[in-house]
DNA sequence: TTTAATAAGTAACATTTATTACAAAACTTC
DNA sequence: GAAGTTTTGTAATAAATGTTACTTATTAAA
């Protein structure tokens, strides 16, 4: 079998066939992490599906200001890239690669028959709604309903669970960009979690307690 | 045939097996404003086609507070409740009629068929998916980027359109729970709008200039 | 028409977040 | 290890938003 974690991340998603047809017309892409994967209005002609790794999914305003949206992980897709298939538009988020990342292409012809005739790949896809719609109705909660300093510890967790790591390698600056606020804001939050003995804080790294 | 209103709203949408289908097994629910559709947690069995009135979406906080996400129009449907029925989960959002509205509910059972079946019903669903993805990106926008002043303003703006009238008729204290903010802030707003003569203020009105 | 209830206006103050400016610490490079 | 660069710490200040408390205006009810 040609590719190894498309077998590891989608056999109990798809079927063989659909697997082995993947693999035959998907194209691989690997990125390094900060590489743009795809960029604020810039067509789409592939569905990813994410085979290692993570990315960002971050919106611009037109100042430039970022927010981080959510993250994908390995076996996931980005739906965005699905409505805008459809509509043959543009992109309306920017993916980074948060690590280094391999992506299978899968051209949007081939997609909008299996929609029709493959009932694991129709589930796949509503499922995939269903979970970026709560990743952004959540986004949406952090805005609205929460202050800096709960936003930023839910950013620590989210990223200690993604890593499955006590430790996040990071400067201040990435995170004020990624939570849309200042590096200032962030270095004294941080102080006070590590006064308050919730981190642990060094150069490039906060050890999360 | 039965019901004008769906023709009118959906005739262009789905072909008329499907529409005399929906036309058949749909029942036509009525709401007054302010009337709760669905509620957050409610379980969901019926996919609505809003064929007239307007319908506000809304976010809820363990504490109560509210956030507007985006209205439904008249032809639309709401994704969420798809989203829900698929996974036969409960509803995260509350649906509030913000007018006299009338709905067509659509069983689970019948709209699986037909999403394997019927283009015309495939289509519609994953351009609303695009669609409520597109408003959910704006109100995240608004959100992270923007200031107290210009998502109201932003606010009176979407509401001069949905209702084609320059005047609405609203008391500050129902703006400021769409936004998520208090009376106070929303008064002081609306009187500085007033005096850059953008507005024309009296009570339960708001006249846009 | 007086009274009560609701909505809006506004001042004073508190809190949160943003900005500016600069110093100290930690790494890199030569 | 000296010099430069990057990252972090921190104070002072500004701006935006939130809160409290009270007044005034408008409408509804008695």
């Amino acid at each position: 079998m040609a590719n190894e974690l498309l077998h590891l991340k989608f056999d109990h998603v798809f079927d063989s066939d659909l697997i082995n047809e993947i693999d035959k017309i998907g194209v691989i892409r690997t990125f390094s992490k900060n590489d743009i994967i795809i960029d604020i209005n810039q067509p789409l002609q592939y569905i990813p599906l994410l085979l290692s790794g993570h990315i960002k999914i971050l919106r611009e305003d037109s100042d430039g200001n970022e927010l981080l949206i959510y993250f994908l992980e390995a076996g996931e897709t980005c739906t965005m890239s699905l409505t805008c298939c459809m509509g043959t538009s543009k992109s309306k988020i920017r993916a980074v690669a948060e690590m280094d990342s391999s992506l299978i292409m899968i051209p949007v012809q081939n997609m909008q028959s299996w929609f029709h005739n493959n009932e694991g790949w129709r589930n796949f896809i509503l499922e995939s709604y269903q979970t970026r719609f709560d990743e952004m109705l959540e986004a949406i909660d952090n805005l609205a309903f929460m202050k800096m300093d709960e936003r930023l510890y839910k950013y620590l967790i989210n990223k200690v669970k993604l890593h499955t790591s006590k430790t996040i390698i990071a400067k201040h600056q990435d995170i004020a960009e990624d939570l849309h606020t200042s590096r200032v804001v962030i270095s004294r939050l941080l102080k006070q979690f590590e006064n308050e003995k919730k981190i642990k804080l060094s150069r490039n790294k906060i050890e999360v307690l």
